[in-house]
DNA sequence: GGTGTGCGATAACGATGTTACGTAAGGAAA
DNA sequence: TTTCCTTACGTAACATCGTTATCGCACACC
């Protein structure tokens, strides 16, 4: 009959491109059951089936589990980097880094799924490699950038720029965590009075 | 011969003394588990073979590993309410509220499983219940009240004492997560930083 | 054209949470 | 005391998970 050959799958598509095309799909595919249905959904069968092969080729491209949430840990700091640079510079430093932590707010609602894989622990035994730490760093470091900005303009309190960024990092960290977790209910106008602290906290009037 | 009797597990000597003791030796058995090997040893029959009985008893018991989880959530959030109870009263409320972030420091580094059972997720599909939740709001009570002593000194900013409360819980909330998460080398220092922004952030010097 | 190499699907293995089944024990009623 | 019923427990089976072994097939290379 006419309708012998079914369309192709997504790994049939992409598995003529070679296999950084292969590695993509697969990785979007879980990407997007992660995204959808959460890390529950992250099983290797399911992956595959969504992807149409089978659970070999998982094997090939990322060794197995771990080497997947591995990738999916690196694509949501990634994802998370390009939010965090794509915040506007604001003249004010202490304006931009402000506009930072709220951008890491909305980053981490709008994808919680991969918040959670990056700063929770969803998948039993998942530690992050080296090559992942990395990429969380390079995202880290565009807080530490603005914060250590804040310094050069002599905005800071008297206390190592590094050391302030990490406190920094913590405290919206934290919101966001226990925001997530559903421990603040009242969430959006608790965000205020903790800018409001961090302003007073970390920062000096400078004297003109 | 003499040694027909073999010697009674934890759950044959529980078993002569009721219900409750049955529950506490088998929560005992995962505790130990949850402490020495992490959240990976929450096995069912692992804990099961611990105690000396049968997985059913364990559906009997908590109905499920849900259950189960739930418990020892429970337990770690007493645990940690005790622990800031515990914290000697200062006569300066800034003072106390300082060594109550130190004590949740403290604790969750001494007992990190169960602080990443109660913040982290690492029980797939776990949700704590209500009672759950009533169990960390009482904990955290302990500090919404250590800030609201200093309200009452009119120590604090312009601002809802109980948003105060919670930004200070998420700072040093999200100062320990990253702590555990390995992000913070220097930790010790790093949290003098935070503590002094959380002290000229969120009060202010009474005017005598 | 033969040959080998690697890729992918299928199936099996161990472990997990969960459920069904059989059994023994203990108390209540006759 | 005997009988019966309820309850508790252990064993075994089932579905699902990550992982690995096995087999077939297609493509490339000589």
């Amino acid at each position: 009959m006419a309708g012998d050959t079914a369309a192709p799958s997504a790994f049939e598509l992409a598995q003529r491109q070679g296999d950084e095309a292969i590695r993509t799909t697969l990785l979007d595919a879980a990407s997007r059951l992660l995204a959808t249905e959460g890390p529950q959904a992250l099983a290797l069968r399911r992956i595959a089936a969504e992807a149409g092969c089978s659970t070999t080729v998982l094997y090939r491209m990322f060794g197995g589990k771990a080497g997947l949430t591995e990738a999916l840990y690196i694509e949501g700091f990634e994802r998370f980097r390009r939010r965090l640079a794509a915040v506007p510079h604001d003249p004010d430093p202490r304006v931009h880094l402000r506009e930072l932590g709220l951008a890491y707010r909305a980053n981490a609602l709008a994808e919680r799924n991969y918040y959670g894989l990056m700063f929770g622990e969803p998948v039993p035994g998942f530690q992050p490699g080296e090559k992942a730490l990395a990429t969380a760093l390079s995202a880290y470091m565009i807080l530490e950038d603005a914060v250590a900005a804040c310094a050069a303009a002599g905005l800071l309190i008297d206390a190592p720029p590094r050391h302030v960024a990490a406190s920094f990092w913590a405290a919206i960290h934290g919101f966001v965590s226990l925001e997530l977790d559903g421990h603040l209910p009242d969430a959006d106008t608790v965000v205020d009075t903790l800018m409001r602290g961090a302003s007073s906290g970390f920062f000096v009037t400078p004297r003109k």
